[in-house]
DNA sequence: ACTAACGGTTAGTGAAGACTAACCTTAAAA
DNA sequence: TTTTAAGGTTAGTCTTCACTAACCGTTAGT
């Protein structure tokens, strides 16, 4: 499992595997399950899963017959933090500059 | 500019987007000087800069002959909260796996 | 006015990757 | 044991889109 986090960017950068991760917030569910209500094919979604698993995303586990898919927290909370980062530096910079123009409009 | 959350991630899948996304994050940049680094040319990184706006991730702004860029600090907490809710929801589910799980195991 | 540097736009091309179809294994049900 | 349904894999096709090259307008300096 990789653990960059650019690349999971990159997998959630697809529409469908977007729209694979957010069916599986209402909760875990199988490969079918997924596929049904989605405009491709099984076995698309099973090639979506498998880089969605790859990058640290969701995780799977066999029930029987099934695999089931479930959205990894860790892996979510990787890009929260990711992006909270960027958030904070750039308000950060923002305020700087804006300290900057007040002190010059102040002379 | 587009509020979409989803086009937003869209937008930071591709490797190039993302470079110049991180670049940024240093402070605010010239086109020209975002460009130098890179390794593709000044037109395709004025294409990159103009989906990275559509889409809210970062503003632009005039100073004579030149357009400064910087992260859009709202753009980016718009991320952050979208993936926030993820981990919450995710976390959730897994807590109350885990207590079924421990019930069954006691009886 | 001319020149140079900046950045945006367009058309056309090339490569990356999303998709389907056909196949396989595995597990449970008949 | 045969059948049915599950999911994964592969090869091949086709579409999307990132990129370059050539152009344009704009601004500042000479």
């Amino acid at each position: 499992m990789k653990t960059n986090l650019k690349i999971r960017v990159q997998a959630l950068g697809d529409p469908t595997r977007m729209a694979i991760f957010e069916r599986l917030e209402q909760g875990p569910l199988p490969v079918g399950e997924i596929a049904r209500g989605l405009p491709v094919t099984r076995s698309a979604v099973s090639q979506h899963l498998k880089i969605l698993k790859h990058v640290g995303l969701v995780t799977s586990q066999r029930a029987a017959n099934r695999q089931i898919y479930r959205i990894d927290a860790d892996g979510v909370a990787g890009l929260r933090d990711y992006f909270d980062r960027f958030w904070q530096e750039s308000l950060q910079a923002f305020k700087h500059a804006a300290e900057k123009s007040s002190r010059e409009k102040s002379r």
